[in-house]
DNA sequence: TTTACTGTACCAACCAGACGGTTTATTATT
DNA sequence: AATAATAAACCGTCTGGTTGGTACAGTAAA
């Protein structure tokens, strides 16, 4: 796969996310994301197989791009739970928030196309676990984040952006409290 | 509204949450509901004017349950941020798990159905910060405690259950200390 | 008590448009 | 020329919603 395809993979995956985000996670069609990609049905299937695999990938990059964000902060020395809170930080304040909605498209289309998800999920929670001692309260700090995100996700949030930015520094304050 | 109609369309309600947790949030369509639940499509569009009707009644339906059994425990003398914490986890436990699929279902339609959802959250919100006096700690726990939710709701939990268990029990005790 | 009428609850058939996906043809890039 | 990429027309199926109608309970006049 060269370059150019990357590109253009990335371009409909952006514009998928989009759609989610506007219109619904279940409004994903084809016909929707070429028109907004500016490609045609075509050229979608000719990168993507089919929808679903167009979707997996939206899983994937996400789970990805996240635990890129998660190493890169872990090799500059931050303890798993600060790199986490840091790494699920960053990705709301992107402009592209829209990167979240892969795991409400995936939920729309198919559940089992989260599985990837709950494997990071396990993965991230057993660093913590060991990274910590199994302190449950390591682990409340986990959901906490979590919650954030999918608080953000659905647009259910109750949090002003500065109320969420105070509890974001609290939660990174008592991540390194709790990490030795 | 006459018995008869009111358990109809709690029947059709159970087949679409039964749907969306099956076949995925977004595949709830008229025709999938009317055979899962064993009415015509017409029987179902008599009921509920439209799709969206159907959906927003689900999500109306969670919310009033959710804040049903919250008001039942804080009026038997729990603490919000506790209330929240059982009410949540008694849910969790129902055989009706499904329950929280409106949720999902919603999101796939369209993403406005949620207001009433956002507005709940809103609303514990300011209970748990008045009764906790803004100790963040108390927002902590009641993210914690959503966190476990859509992780059920999306089938991404790390958990098995019994360290959920331990979990709940864990922060029920926390949820315990925090308030006077 | 029969009759006629009304409103509720439901259904089978149908429709126009949208759906995922295929095919075929055409254009860029190498 | 060979290959990678895109476009457009099309297919069978499914979509939300409409239609006209049936079954039946109540009810009120005869």
């Amino acid at each position: 796969m060269n370059k150019r395809a990357k590109v253009t993979k990335a371009q409909i995956i952006e514009a998928a996310l989009c759609v989610a985000a506007e219109k619904g996670a279940g409004k994903v069609t084809l016909d929707e994301v070429a028109k907004v990609s500016g490609f045609s049905k075509g050229g979608l299937l000719y990168h993507f197989p089919s929808k679903e695999a167009l979707i997996t990938a939206m899983v994937q990059q996400l789970v990805d791009d996240t635990e890129a964000g998660r190493q890169q902060l872990l090799a500059q020395g931050d303890n798993a739970l600060t790199a986490m809170i840091k790494a699920h930080a960053r990705l709301t304040e992107q402009v592209q928030g829209n990167t979240a909605m892969a795991i409400l498209a995936a939920a729309a289309e198919q559940p089992g196309l989260l599985n990837p998800v709950q494997q990071a999920c396990q993965f991230l929670l057993q660093d913590i676990n060991t990274e910590s001692g199994d302190n449950p309260e390591a682990v409340l700090l986990m959901l906490a984040c979590d919650a954030l995100w999918f608080q953000d996700m659905l647009s259910i949030s109750p949090f002003t952006a500065q109320q969420k930015e105070q509890l974001l520094q609290y939660m990174q304050r008592r991540a390194k409290e709790l990490m030795p």
